[in-house]
DNA sequence: ATAAACCATGTACTTAGGTACAGAGTCAAG
DNA sequence: CTTGACTCTGTACCTAAGTACATGGTTTAT
């Protein structure tokens, strides 16, 4: 288990280590062991593996739409005491149905596309917007 | 056809109305027709039906994590002339794998948090992060 | 044991995407 | 033909999500 400093988790998660820090204050991830200094200041963050990933989602997740606030509660949505499983079920199919709306759209304009790129063949040009098809119902 | 005056275009889409002219400014809608006024001063704006949608376009389509530019590359895909069909073809394309992209992740985030509910059901407390799983390939 | 390469904190700056006026002009209903 | 609701331009301000230092402490390779 190699040691992961800041900097190699910014680099292996593809992120500025700024933006580590920036998400730690956040509280998007967790304060990571310090190892402490001679006379008392704190040392280097430490962290564990599983936090490039944690990283790289919240990542995807933002390229998504997803606020930061919205991925924090993706990213605490667990089953731990404290927590009541009808809790996290009904706040997770919330986040479902949320999700569920957002490729249905994506969907629509994919479709938009798809004909947009056949109808190309097909006949010449035409002037009004095609993708606008994509938000029909 | 009744008269869409700014405020109108922005009830109907559910925007502010400095949202439209700031859209305006950046070429996401065209400037729309202005009577003039009698002693040459440009007058109100008037909107075709269309800009509805399109301003609702706008909105899902930055729900969804697209910028403002990428939109407006969206919104400038169609078919005609000056443009070849290769090319619309081609930018067509490149958007649809852009899409796809992001139906996949939402998909593999949906079955994270389905497969949660579910073992939310079965076993007890579970301390790791759930969600993580999205993102593993 | 010392320089080069990292990291920590705090504060300031940046960019995208709006929002909010102020002050003045326009429209339409009575 | 006036009054109240609406719109115009221009400029300033705001929030989210970072990014960039400056200044100083920490590691590690030589």
């Amino acid at each position: 288990m190699e040691t992961l400093t800041i900097g190699r988790v910014a680099k292996k998660a593809g992120v500025n280590i700024e933006t580590i820090r920036y998400y730690e204050r956040q509280g998007l991830i967790p304060r990571p062991p310090r190892r402490q200094s001679e006379w008392g200041a704190l040392g280097y963050r430490h962290y564990p593996a599983e936090t490039v990933k944690r990283i790289q989602f919240i990542r995807h997740a933002k390229e998504l739409g997803f606020s930061l606030k919205e991925i924090a509660e993706l990213l605490s949505l667990r089953i731990e005491q404290g927590v009541t499983c009808g809790d996290v079920r009904k706040r997770a199919e919330a986040k479902i149905a949320d999700i569920d709306t957002r490729i249905k759209i994506l969907q629509r304009m994919k479709k938009a596309l798809v004909n947009l790129a056949k109808e190309c063949k097909a006949r010449g040009p035409v002037s009004e917007c095609p993708i606008l098809e994509a938000l029909e119902r």
